[in-house]
This record gives C-alpha cells, structure tokens and sequence, in this order.
DNA sequence: CCTCATTGTGGAACCGGTTACACATTTAAA
DNA sequence: TTTAAATGTGTAACCGGTTCCACAATGAGG
C-alpha cells in the first residue's frame, strides 16, 4: 500500500502539498496539483483512514447497535441507517445486543475505542450513564428517552388504534398479547390498546409474552387460545406474534377473520404475505433508519438543532385478518 | 478521554511499561504491574485501537458485505458472523452491496483503508480484481468459487432433492421458478432441478425471476399461473418466492399441498409460521455466517489451513406444502 | 568474587496521515 | 516604486499507541 510519502516523492512535491490536495484545503498550484493526482493515480495510492482518524481524533465510522439483527423488524431500520449513512460516506460497526446492558457496554466501548463520530442505538435504556458519558452524538432508534435525540414512533398511539379498529369491527372478547415489560414500544401499545379497550368498555384479557423472537411466537399462540378459548379478537404484540396466532388459529379451525380477527405491530415484509395478509399497525421502519441516520449526521456536523425527537407516524395497515368495517358516514 | 501518556504519568512510569502490561509482553516487576493497573482504573483507561492499528498496520475490525440485509435469508447469516466475531473480540464494519458492483469496490476500498484484518463477502463474482489483489484473507460466503476460501452449501443438491421430493410426492406438471441468472447458487439450484426432473421424465416449465426480493415475489407469483394454470406443483427460487406462490395459489382457490405442492428454498424464519407451513430445502443459515467467521479468523491467525472451502448440507424440510409420500420401504 | 543470563525499565523511533508555522514568490493597491 | 495581501510550498510536530534498543539491577554458577 502506498502511503503519502510515496505520493510526496514520486511527485517531487512535499506531503503537505499532497495532504492539500487530496483535502482541497489551503493554496495549490495548478500544475502541482496535477502533479499530485498523477502520481495517486499511477500509485493508486488511497489515504489511510486510520491515521487520519488518529490525528483527527474522529473518523467516518458510525455505530449501530440493534437487539437482534435476526429479528425481521431490524433489518429494514438497519438497511435504511446503512443507505443514509452510505450516501454520506459513512461506515457502520454494527453489533447485536440481545437486550443486554453487557453486550451493549461492550459495543459502546469499542465503538469509542474506535473513534466513532457518533452513534445510533436501539435500546431499553437510555438514559444509562454508559450513554450520558459519550462525548459523542446518539440517536436512539424506536426506543426512546425524553430530551435525547430520537426516532420512534407511537406506540401508544398505535395500540389505540389496534383497539379502536379491532373494536369497530366488531371484537367484544379481545386478547391482548403484552410484549416483554423491559421493552418501551412494546408496553406503550399496550397501554394504548388497553386503555382505549376500557373506555370502549370492551372485555378484554392479557396475555404476558415476554420476548418478540420466533422461536418463542408459537408459545404465545397457543397460551392465547388455551386461555381465551372464545375469543373473536387478538391484538399481538407484534407481527411475528400475529403470525403464529394467526397460524394457530387456523390450526385450531378457526375462520380468520370471520371467527377471530388479528392486528398485528410493525408491518414486516412478510406480513403481506401471509394468508389471508395480516391486517396491522404500521410503522416506517426504513424511513425510520433514514431518519435516524440523517439526525445523527446533522449532530454530527452541526451542534445545536432545534427538533432533536423525530416521532413517526404509525398507520393502520388494512388487509385480511380484520372484517370489514360497516361504514358509518 | 486519558491516553496511556496520562496513565504512565499517573504511575509513575513510562509508557512502555504501561503498554506492557496492557498487552501482557516482556518483563513488569509485580508491584509496577499493580500501580499500572490501578493507575488504568482510576482514569478508566481504555486503549485507542486506532493508534493501535496505525502501528500493527492491522486492526480487529473485519469487512462483511452482503447484498441486502433486508432480505430475510441474510439476516441470519449476520447473525452467525456477528456471534462468532463477537466471542473472538473482533468487530463488523457491515455494507449492503445490492450486488452492484460499484458499491461492492466502494466498500471494499474503506474496508481496506480502514485496516480490516479480513473480510467476509457474499458477491456473485468472487474471482474479481478487487478481490485478487487484496492482500488481506476473504472469505466468500453462500456464494463460491473454486479455490477460495468459502462457506457454501450445495445448490445443486438442493434442486435436485427439491425435484426428487416434489415427484416423489406425485407433481407431474412442475412449475420451476428460477432466480436472477447471475446468482450463483440460484443457478445451481435450477440446475439441480431442471437435470433432475429431465432425468426423471417429468415434464417441467421454467418461470424466469431476477430477482430475489420481496418486492417484486408476488409478480413471479402471479406469472406462475399465468403460464401454468394447471400446474400441480412449484418449485420456487427461494422461500420469500414460495411464500408468493403459496399466497396467490389460495388466493386462486387452490388447496395446498392437494391441487398444487410448493416447494421453495433457504428455510427462512418465517416459512413454518405460513399457512400451511411451508416445505423448503434447508440451509443452515446461523451456521453458516459462524462458520464463516471460524473459517476468516483461522485465515488470519495462522496462514496455512488445509480445507479452505466449506459445504454446508442442504436437507429436505418436509412441511405441510407438499403432500405424504407413499411408504415404500 | 567475577561473569553472564535473566529480569526490569525508560527513551525514542515509528505507523501515516494533518496542520501550524515559516518562508518565498507573485499580485494588487497605494 | 513601495508595501501589503494573496498565493504557494516545505519542515516538523502531533495524534496515541507499540516495540527496538540501551542500560541497570539482580541472581545463579563457577
């Protein structure tokens, strides 16, 4: 590998006069400046990242930290972070958490030890010192802390509407699937779905999930009709869940959605596949990965910026688990 | 951030002693060894890996590239290298290739200028200059070229069990979907089947797809009827396509696996959650990736290995897509 | 008691960039 | 024509580690 010196000879110029050129700062003459690029050219010589972060003490590496790129909702996040990001000329170290504060410390502290200029993090706890601490930019991503930069979107919001929808067309004995407690989002839906069922005055029962794997989906399923053997309506906590409930139920014979609707979360690739597809509540997650990435490069560049929370809209995803509604107006 | 400078300062040292300890070489006197650490403890020092890979000219840093991780296959494979490149303190700079190939040299180009110790890659075209020339190991992952490192599993295989099964199990009138032609291990898979069912005799018709997405899976689908309405079984380039066909086979009023089988191929998460769950050839995806990283980091550690290729078994995962076979034995 | 291997430590060069500063030359203004 | 500003370039320090080498002290063997 070439480095700068070499580029210096070989064009009889000094390294500073290369470092200009190769940054377009400070005074260079034409013809040395094309002097310069011949020799890069003919040594194909590329700087060296890690030197120039060294100096500079930042670098063009950015974080990411997600629970589990496995878990089908991450990967467009993670896709839209990486478009952004790529189209900025960052990188991203990337790192799996699992939901713990081990794994996490360990990934914020290489990212550190990494020079990275900033962050970006899906995680249960933001407010954490081993966050407070960075002198770096973090953008929390889907979970999210007041005052610290953020994109999310409604959970609460999004288990009012699961409740309304499901209750307008028609639902009276409804199952609630509770996501794991420690997961903001998750608990946010369902006090949206729960507390709008009340004021609806609708019955309704819950039923305590305590992860979003797939591997665990089916467990779920099958306690939500060992508990609630009648019942004609299944708010899950998210689409993996409703997937196996749908699953289930039709195991179990069940018509979908004429015997039992199902709302799921998220809108996952898959969800419109499934048979008949999953009606649910929508969240952008790949314009929420955009969204995140482009905060985290404008607290990068700038300092201050006035909207530091960027709260994204959840829709209601109509499609075939869900009875038509009657329309009233 | 305290430097090892501000450490060697605090005990009373010099910074080579300070390094030594860090990194457990040469000789320290066991009392200097414990002022050092303390010293390391009260400023919470932690080394700067980029100073520390200018000087070794190597970091723990290693390159994986993938063509979308959105696609529901790689996920998986992320995982599997993640985990184990995890457990061996090394850290992931991750890029999304969307097999381009412009993207797929931009991102090799920082890896490298990034001091990667190696680099995992999933491309369609292992045997390129970009690759040749780096001087760093490369790992070829799903995707494979004779002679160079790789973890595979084998395509052909695969096609030609999805055939055997599918006529085993009495289709007569196939539907071979097949994937983007510069996709190698599509074509395998193709391949397999196609030479399969020649031998066999069965009459088969070919559904071209180019692509691999989710996006555009429900076209393919869709095609498949159209060209062969009456088909009584589909052998589909992946499990996202399969999931299509599934889809618009009941939505056709098909019975699945009755009128029409399905056959597709990765087993992909969410396949057993369809319904019915879906009959696929398996790869083991997880597996793969951590074999993958087992396989990069030996290329790193020592030089030599004596099989630098890896196949992965394929295996029929008899779902409820595809009807009993008879019992012969 | 002398010699030499082992142990212990520090100084300084080095990795490959960036940039402050000094200095020379050209151009523009007075 | 003089002077100041603008332009152009090189030297060397610096970023924060690692490691080579020199040198001192200790311990063992003869």
């Amino acid at each position: 590998m070439a480095t700068i010196r070499d580029v210096a000879k070989h064009a009889g110029v000094s390294v500073a006069t290369v470092s200009r050129v190769i940054n377009e700062t400070g005074y260079v003459h034409e013809d040395t400046r094309k002097k310069v690029e011949t020799a890069i050219k003919e040594l194909h010589y590329t700087p060296n990242e890690v030197a120039r972060s060294l100096y500079k003490r930042k670098s063009r590496l950015i974080g990411l930290l997600l629970p589990d790129i496995a878990n089908p909702f991450f990967p467009e996040l993670a896709r839209g972070v990486e478009d952004e990001m790529q189209e900025n000329d960052f990188r991203i170290i990337f790192g799996n958490s699992d939901e713990k504060s081990s794994k996490e410390q360990e990934y914020i502290q290489t990212f550190v030890q990494n020079n990275v200029v900033g962050m970006i993090a899906s995680t249960n706890d933001p407010d954490t010192h081993a966050y407070r601490k960075l002198n770096i930019p973090v953008v929390f991503l889907d979970r999210t802390m007041d005052n610290r930069p953020s994109v999310y979107s409604d959970g609460y919001e999004g288990g009012r509407l699961a409740a309304q929808e499901i209750a307008a067309r028609g639902s009276r004995n409804i199952a609630v699937i509770q996501g794991p407690e420690r997961v903001r989002p998750a608990m946010d839906r369902f006090r949206g779905a729960a507390e709008t069922l009340k004021d609806l005055d609708i019955a309704f029962q819950v039923i305590q999930s305590s992860s979003f794997g797939i591997a665990e989906a089916g467990v779920w399923a099958k306690e939500v009709f060992r508990k609630v053997p009648d019942t004609d309506g299944v708010i899950a906590s998210n689409d993996i869940v409703a997937a196996a409930v749908l699953h289930e139920a039709l195991r179990l014979g069940k018509k979908v959605p004429e015997d039992v609707q199902i709302i799921g979360f998220d809108d996952i690739p898959l969800s419109s596949l499934l048979t008949p597809p999953l009606t649910t509540i929508r969240q952008p997650a790949y314009e929420m990965g955009r969204a995140a990435a482009r905060l985290l490069i404008q607290l990068i560049e700038k300092e201050a910026l006035d909207n530091h929370t960027i709260q994204m809209p959840v829709t209601f995803t109509e499609r075939d688990t869900t009875r038509k509604a009657e329309k009233n107006d």
